[in-house]
DNA sequence: AGCCATTCGGGTACCATGTACGCAAACAGA
DNA sequence: TCTGTTTGCGTACATGGTACCCGAATGGCT
């Protein structure tokens, strides 16, 4: 059979030992996936070639593809292999804020050790093993607090979004930077600071402005500023959990249009 | 002067009509631009090439590079182009809480009228004047509510990111089946069901498996779920707010490494 | 041992892309 | 009309993914 059936890399296990014949793989998925992570860690994500990484590993560039289908199924592996750097409990510990704040923590660390994760997990969606085991585990985390599935859900996806985004946030300028070849200093002097600078004195934009100028002077760390943020995300989805556990029925599943919580408090404003 | 310095595309206004020698543009930034986001919105981004573009206002690739230096201030363009069709009123309304509201659903409809909006505008940091206008619209919503700046440009970042992000669990399955080629129907039957089936079957991830098959039954409306979702951030935004309004202190800037809130409710679980 | 089916390695090649370079055409003022 | 300036754009190059093909390696069977 020539060519698969196209269907998700995670469909098609790698070929492993069989006693027939053929020559033998002298490469593998996982070290091909290694490599081409070393790379995006060392040269950003677009210096991950197949020509380059072939190259490292001393072979053509043709020869990944007895390996990987094709460059975006490489991305989804160098994904997971990161997602697997992530170590987490077994389980929930029963403290579900710090089962989250865990979570978020360690995909921190892990996208700021790879910075090219979050565009490659945001650029396309992607649902490999052991992405799935760290989403699980966050599920796992607000699971049986009287919350029905859909909020379960949700709640995780928008501390998924803060946790992207706050690391895009802290990696932006800096990834930007390297992109386009130059140094982070020149770059900001020179490229966008000129701009930056226009943007302040023009006057059209006083809060944006106030929060720049600011933040130069209050320059909190970046971990306790995503600490911070992340704080407020668990206070949004405390008030509910809290207001949920009061409410005696907790496998409300479908009660019509009425809404699937408890009748909960709504800030006046 | 054959080339300019590098530096930020906002910075290199369009030559506009002169009165000197040579010869007149026949073409124009927002011209080009235009007929840009045109194909990405028909094709795709990955459609929107030099080449096309030219094609299709019926010139070389190259004269392009006479109105924009290079292919990333295009996306640029395209980004601030779409940002401009939001529309705001003047200033804030007084309800921030309604005023947020419309900024998340203006920018919703236009991610979803544009689906390689949130793609461009989470690749890489971009701050062209429109989306300053949005931004600074969101910023205002929470001035003056005796919140410092850095909370409110917190606030104001956790909704931009749960909007991109909600944004993009929306169009992101049709768009990747799009991108590569398939339709959807095809793509989601025999790309990713078969891989998803095996998930579930697989009883390794009983919760995500519980918010797939419960989210085929109760599907609520895409725009409700966006809403839903909505009301959790604000919810969240909503309880600092009211804090800190009874709290005297307003400008509390720097008090060393106390919070600079009042003493919020923190939920025990 | 010799043959064969099968699998891997990877060279060559094709096509698409961004964009540097250079020159001719258009234009206003002298 | 001449001249300097600016635009239009054809040509060309470097880089990328990847289809195709064939030789090399390998183990089982006769």
């Amino acid at each position: 059979m020539p060519d698969e059936e196209p269907t998700s890399i995670w469909m098609l296990p790698e070929r492993q030992e069989r006693s027939g014949p053929g020559r033998r793989p002298g490469y593998s998925r996982e070290q091909i996936t290694r490599k081409a992570v070393q790379i995006a860690d060392a040269e950003g994500v677009e210096a991950t070639t197949m020509r380059r990484i072939a190259g490292e590993l001393g072979t053509g560039a043709m020869s990944l593809y007895r390996y990987v289908p094709k460059r975006d199924d490489l991305f989804d592996l160098m994904i997971d292999m990161v997602m697997g750097e992530i170590e987490l409990p077994g389980g929930p510990s029963g403290d579900w804020r710090s089962d989250l704040s865990l979570v978020a923590h360690r995909v921190r660390a892990a996208g700021l050790r790879h910075p090219w994760l979050i565009a490659l997990l945001t650029g396309r969606p992607t649902l490999g093993p052991h992405l799935l085991r760290v989403h699980e585990f966050a599920l796992g985390a607000l699971d049986r607090r009287g919350l029905d599935i859909d909020d379960i859900t949700g709640f995780v996806g928008m501390l998924d979004d803060y946790v992207h985004g706050a690391i895009r946030r802290e990696i932006g300028w800096l990834e930007e930077a390297r992109r386009t070849g130059m140094d982070p200093e020149r770059w900001k002097r020179d490229y966008i600071g000129p701009y930056v600078r226009q943007v302040v004195e023009s006057g059209a934009y006083p809060l944006f402005s106030r929060s720049l100028l600011e933040s130069r002077t209050a320059h909190l760390p970046p971990a306790e500023r995503f600490q911070h943020g992340l704080d407020r995300v668990l206070d949004g989805i405390g008030v509910h959990i809290t207001h949920d556990l009061a409410c005696p029925g907790h496998s409300a599943g479908k009660d019509g249009g009425a809404k699937p919580s408890c009748p909960k408090p709504r800030a006046t404003p």
